[in-house]
RNA sequence: GUGCCUGUAGCUCAAUGGCAGAGUGCUUCACUGUGGAUGAAGAUGUUGAGGGUUCGAGCCCCUCCAGGCACCCCA
């Protein structure tokens, strides 16, 4: 039988891999509410207008899922988060309490050609700080986002969060003379000049217009690590962090500049340092969320965080635990048919006391043993004939193979 | 959306255009109160799909599908 494939850049969560997801979500949880961050959703669905006004032109055009629904109005699943979070902050802006720290985590949908690293349907760790235009603020993203890499046991020998400012670079573009009409252009090329070979890149910049002279001044700038001491604002970030302990993991990269185009001041990356995968969390100060949805304006620093880059540097420096599903769960085999209701009473004894229990089925016991082995249990209980006319139980260690006979009321404590 | 590479057993891979294989895993038994080892036996394939060339195609050609890499974009 032929069986019916999933969407392409789908992927299916099978349970092992659902523990994994489940063990990441449980980290990033924890680095949220570490800074009082509370967590909130929106709707996948959302109507095409919410992003004319705010997303980047690709990413509607080209990447947003968008088909009629029933009675024909274009419905459009959620490429991001960010156009969803502005209608709910814009909505509520009387009644919400500023600054609002909020995370979020969840799927979204981009159709692009999957490729690793990349997938059409993902889930997104998204957090935001609104309603402070602070630099205290953009230090405590910074933070988040590094608390979050130490959380899951990156080292800062392995991974960097990459930070710049684009009003630094603002003020640099006009020193060397380029006009506010070219600064976009030639922010984007900043952006992915490592992408291309430096002759390639250097013609690309060539032929928008711009001067042999001036190419030359912006790789003096990119090669200025210490451009950042010309930036109140980073050099006070980088002093708030230190504060924070977390320095190590952070750095001034001048070619950070990000694809969107509503970040106004500090954007940082997050990148592994060796194995070259793509960035693990991106983001920035923002001057205005809300203006575009009808509000008032309001300032925010935020970032996001895909599942599957994050998960492919964790893979590659072996970080992701082994042993994450059934920990707790215990295996009651059951000797052969006759003691069925005594087994199935023990397991419910159990389940009562709190243990998640799996009751086994009478077959051999090297089966049964086998079958919570594969399962990944640790510990399986043994109730036989011998075991039930002296009322005790057997307890085996499912990993060190050593089994011991308790009595009834001691099991709690030999699970352990 | 563009270019290039790949697709053989559950997994990792072999097979000059000439009988589809190995390792590992899996099932059963040796072992009717015990899953790690050992030994024995066994099962599993429309070689990603469809078409073409050929006496003959896993291998060559075309189309499609899927995956990977680089663009594009970005988490």
């Amino acid at each position: 039988m032929k069986i019916i494939r999933s969407i392409k850049g789908t992927r299916d969560f099978y349970p092992d891999e659902m523990a994994r997801r489940m063990w990441l979500v449980d980290k990033l949880r924890q680095a949220s509410e570490a800074f009082g961050y509370q967590q909130y959703e929106g709707p996948c669905l959302e109507t095409i207008d919410l992003y004319a006004a705010k997303s980047g032109e690709e990413l509607v055009k080209e990447q947003a899922f968008v088909f009629p629904d029933r009675g024909g109005d274009p419905i459009t699943l959620r490429p991001e988060l960010t156009p969803t979070l502005a209608r709910m902050i814009a909505s509520k802006q009387n009644e919400l309490v500023f600054p609002a720290r909020w995370w979020s985590f969840g799927p979204f949908w981009r159709y692009e050609r999957p490729q690793k690293g990349r997938t059409r349907e993902f889930y997104q760790w998204n957090i935001d700080l609104i309603g402070s235009d602070s630099v205290q603020a953009d230090a405590e993203l910074v933070s988040v986002a590094a608390t979050f890499l130490k959380l899951v046991g990156l080292k800062s020998d392995q991974v960097q969060i990459l930070v710049n400012d684009r009003r630094l670079m603002d003020r640099k573009l006009t020193e060397i003379g380029i006009g506010q009409d070219k600064k976009p252009e030639m922010l984007r090329m900043i952006d992915r000049i490592d992408k291309q070979p430096a002759d390639v890149w250097e013609q690309n910049v060539a032929d928008l217009g711009f001067s042999q002279e001036q190419i030359g001044k912006i790789r003096e700038l990119l090669a200025n690590r210490e451009l950042w001491r010309e930036s109140v604002e980073l050099s006070q970030l980088f002093d708030f962090l230190a504060l924070n302990g977390l320095d190590e993991y952070v750095r001034y990269e001048p070619k950070i500049i990000r694809g969107l185009d509503y970040y106004t001041g500090v954007v940082f990356e997050a990148h592994d340092v060796k194995e070259g995968f793509r960035a693990i969390l991106g983001g920035g100060h923002y001057a205005n969320l809300v203006g575009d949805v009808g509000g008032q304006p309001l300032p925010g620093v935020g970032f996001a965080m895909g599942d599957v880059v994050v998960m492919l540097v964790l893979e590659a420096f072996g970080l992701i635990p082994e042993e994450l599903t059934h920990g707790e769960t215990v295996l009651v085999t059951v000797f052969n048919e006759e003691l069925l209701p005594d087994s199935m009473r023990l397991a419910s004894e159990l389940r009562s006391m709190g243990f998640g229990v799996v009751l086994a089925e009478p077959e051999k016991l090297a089966k049964q043993f086998k079958y919570a082995d594969r399962l990944g249990l640790k510990k399986a209980l043994v109730l036989g004939p011998d075991e039930l006319a002296v009322g005790k139980v057997v307890v085996k260690d499912l990993r060190t193979f050593e089994q011991v006979v308790v009595d009834r009321d001691q099991i709690i404590a030999s699970l352990k």
